[in-house]
DNA sequence: ATCCATACTGACAAATATGACAGTATGGTG
DNA sequence: CACCATACTGTCATATTTGTCAGTATGGAT
């Protein structure tokens, strides 16, 4: 049940695009950025996504040791997903791509290409 | 007839993926990187890619400004491919990735994540 | 007793990306 | 003339990703 269409490689390109590509993890990345969060909550504070697509994208990313999922004991569960040490490696990348992509939207935007 | 699963959003980070993302992008994008080439010579140059995705992936990158393409008249056709100025601008952030995604590969392959 | 919330799983359908394969026009070569 | 190479397009099949929907266990509220 993969989520991410190219698995590891031996690109490192695509090795790395395996990780983050992928509908809604980038936003996901983006919500916990500011802090941990309960799998309900984030589901709520994306709009548009499902609870399966969530808890997918969710695994593959604890899979790929980006983020920690941290369970408390009890009924009704409550599970607490964190970006880990290693996922804030991350960060800075998603910041250069997002740099250049903002300046492409603005190109675009504009028609001056 | 879109070959990236993600159109324009209003995402920045899914911007820039849209523009790279695709089976044969980097690839193309790395063989470039040495100089203009033509269909042809770029087709035989990736062991396992399609004409028709070679193609497609071309037509992309041109679209979205990252590739030149420069037909020369005559019969048979002479069609050459190049980065463009603003297609450069793409490979550091293309370095960066490849070096987060370098490491990536290397503490999976250790088997310490 | 019925319903709700929680964090999930399984089985499927729909959308999208990729690939296979045939066809196009034209000039050169055997 | 038959055939090759060129840079493409169209159509259809397959693969992969995303989404839909129903279920699971349990404790508390109504």
């Amino acid at each position: 049940m993969p989520v991410s269409k190219k698995e590891i490689s031996e690109c490192p390109v695509d090795a790395m695009l395996s990780v983050i590509d992928g509908r809604w993890k980038g936003t996901i990345l983006w919500r916990l950025s500011n802090g941990p969060m309960r799998t309900g909550e984030l589901r709520r504070s994306i709009p548009g996504i499902t609870e399966r697509m969530l808890i997918r994208h969710l695994q593959e990313l604890v899979r790929d040791g980006i983020l920690l999922r941290r369970q408390a004991s009890g009924v009704p569960p409550c599970v607490h997903y964190s970006i880990s040490k290693y996922g804030w490696t991350l960060v800075p990348v998603l910041e250069v791509i997002c740099a250049w992509g903002r300046r492409h939207l603005r190109l675009k935007g504009n028609g001056s290409m």
